[in-house]
RNA sequence: CGGGGCAUAGCGCAGCUUGGCUAGCGCGCCUGCCUUGGGAGCAGGAGGCCGGGGGUUCGAAUCCCUCUGCCCCGACCA
């Protein structure tokens, strides 16, 4: 039997922390010779951090196997005439990979894989006999990510297990949502992840049902996520929807009045200058969406949503403020002046649903140095739509149970959504029912995101010493280290031990390098292995060995004879959940 | 894409302002001695197109132009 001898593994560990990692997740993985960076947002896994991503990834296909799903797997390079079916090949825009063959035929490197398995499906399925059903791969994923970060958090190519569902109708989708769902908890449990499903915006994949991201606590999450102490509520502040909340009036009574306001040009200055709360504002933001220009209006202290926005008026490919020059054109002032008192007939003005609640308000005239006063909202200026747009304040009561909630920061590592019909009805994929009626199909898709994963694990399970791994995705589980490479019987031991680990199915490795003990220890816990097996000579002597756990620190002297069955206890404790 | 920063040995950095001999330091690496329970010590050694290209100059890591790469903040985004 081989011996995975430390000597010889390319593990290579830095003593310091890379200049260019930034979050803790990538320094460990940097430094405990995981990964190695190839360009930015591209990684290549060394064997261990390889190993830990198999681990991960054989957790989910177990899962996924165990929920019905069927394991295939789909081409990185997707032809363009699918996605311009789908309409993605515009809407995806600069953080699709777009490539050419030699005869210039285009395609791209797929960042999900709708659109094959949708092109596939249509090909395959004719009878609702054959549905549901739930097909699955775990691949290479490819988004020219405007700002790759945090290494593994964020790269441009990634691995990501998508499972897709085919179902009759809704009622079907309902159950096959509710099994991924169950799935992913499972999935994260196993891999020893403190997470939170929470609710969330469906974003450019679409669809029509629900959707929820499953999100790992932690401070380096890109997404701030709501949540309720009080009952399960948990949002994305995307998502939260938001009641208004209505404030005492507190500004001055009289007609709308213009009054002089130099140089005024922000909320802060405007509430600073006349002395009012940020309450009694009204912010004015002169909007693009795609080709159409509107006025938004929100409470002075609120920060507007802009995700709600999109969805609320029916998804513009590209959604941003209006240019200066733009606002010029259309209400003759600069940006900072910008109010929604006799706009044009033609520009649409759409409101947070607590602007309308305020009996008073101070907006801007559409004319530089100039602010109304006692504006009252669709007296002084027309309204066209009332709408939640605006962004969940943590402290604001659950719209369950009341609770203030709290606000975390979370790192996205599964969403599950329910699709609907878009994709079946765009490439035409349908089934005949029982009464012989064609039908399309009514889809969901859910990723994890298995190589984030990894970081998710790492920024929730180290310490100042380095990784902790939970033993389900340890690349090993435990390492043997003989304190000497001189004392033969320490060598022997450390041999015999590794031997009758292994025998027994325990993924170990022998630390056998020639090193001084505070070394190996010192990479030990760097890599995070969760048990270690210490060999020195004086407690040899005795006939004992240390067994020591990474996560706790506890060590215990134990026989050598009896060491291999505890180390196995432990592991398999660790290992049921 | 806007703003900021960086690029010198495998890693971390100094040198650049004010151009000048063979470009330095720490860690790591190799050899030997010594040491072996928390990143020891001594001695010797290898390793650099100073990111690329162009320019100024007798002379460029250093000054100028340009390109590229990388990092951070923001915007954006499944």
């Amino acid at each position: 039997m081989d011996i995975m001898r430390v000597s010889q593994l390319l593990n290579p560990t830095l003593r310091e922390v890379p200049a260019e990692a930034e979050v803790i997740s990538h320094q460990l993985m940097v430094r405990a010779g995981l990964i190695r960076k190839s360009a930015s947002g591209f990684y290549t896994y060394l064997p261990l951090g390889l190993r830990v991503l198999r681990k991960i990834e054989t957790i989910v296909r177990e899962e996924m196997d165990n929920t019905g799903g069927q394991e295939l797997l789909m081409p990185i390079m997707q032809p363009a005439e699918l996605w311009k079916e789908s309409g993605r090949w515009d809407v995806y825009g600069d953080e699709l990979m777009r490539l050419k063959d030699r005869h210039n035929r285009e395609f791209c490197l797929g960042p999900t894989h709708e659109e094959i398995i949708t092109d596939l499906i249509r090909g395959e399925v004719r009878s609702y006999k054959q549905l549901p059903l739930l097909l699955y791969q775990i691949q290479n994923k490819y988004r020219d990510e405007r700002r790759p970060r945090f290494g593994l958090m964020r790269g441009r190519e990634f691995v990501m297990k998508d499972l897709y569902s085919f179902d009759r109708d809704e009622a079907g989708l309902a159950e096959s949502y509710q099994k991924m769902y169950d799935a992913y908890c499972r999935i994260f449990a196993r891999c020893g992840l403190a997470y939170r499903a929470v609710e969330a915006d469906a974003g450019a994949i679409g669809g029509t049902g629900g959707t929820h991201e499953f999100m790992v606590l932690a401070d380096s999450g890109e997404n701030a996520v709501v949540y309720c102490p009080g009952c399960s509520y948990a949002a994305n502040v995307e998502k939260a929807e938001c009641r208004p909340q209505v404030i005492e009036d507190v500004s001055p009574k009289g007609q709308r009045t213009l009054v002089f306001t130099p140089k005024v040009k922000t909320i802060e200055a405007l509430s600073e200058f006349l002395s009012v709360p940020k309450t009694t504002l009204v912010k004015s933001l002169l909007y693009q969406g795609d080709e159409k220009l509107f006025l938004v209006l929100i409470r002075g202290d609120r920060a507007l949503n802009e995700i709600k926005l999109n969805n609320a008026l029916g998804g513009f490919v590209s959604l941003q403020l209006a240019s200066p020059e733009d606002v010029e054109k259309v209400l003759g002032c600069e940006p900072g002046s910008v109010g929604p008192v006799d706009v044009p007939e033609g520009l649409m003005v759409v409101a947070d649903e607590e602007v309308p609640l305020m009996k008073k308000s101070v907006c801007g005239a559409n004319k530089a140095d100039y602010h109304f006063v006692d504006a009252v909202p669709s007296v002084d200026f027309r309204i066209d739509q009332v709408l939640d747009l605006r962004m969940m304040e943590p402290g604001e009561a659950c719209l369950k149970c009341g609770t203030p909630l709290k606000e975390a920061r979370g790192i996205e590592v599964g969403q599950v959504f329910k699709l609907g019909t878009k994709y079946s009805k765009a490439f035409g994929a349908t089934y005949l029912d029982l009464n012989g009626e064609e039908k399309f199909c009514v889809m969901g898709c859910y990723g994890v995101g298995v190589s984030r994963s990894i970081a998710a694990s790492i920024e929730q399970n180290h310490d100042d010493y380095g990784i902790i791994w939970p033993m389900p995705i340890a690349p090993y589980q435990c390492i043997i280290v003989p304190v000497s490479t001189k004392d033969e019987l320490v060598v022997e031991t450390a041999e015999k031990l590794y031997l009758e680990l292994k025998r027994l199915g325990v993924e170990v490795v022998l630390d056998d390098r020639d090193e001084r003990a505070g070394v190996k220890f010192k990479d030990a816990d760097l890599v995070g292995y969760p048990l270690r097996v210490t060999i020195g000579s004086k407690t040899l002597a005795n006939g004992q060995v240390e067994l020591r756990e990474r996560k706790t620190g506890e060590t215990q002297l134990i026989l050598v004879e009896e060491v291999v069955k505890q180390v196995k206890t432990m592991i398999e404790q660790a290992l049921s959940f």
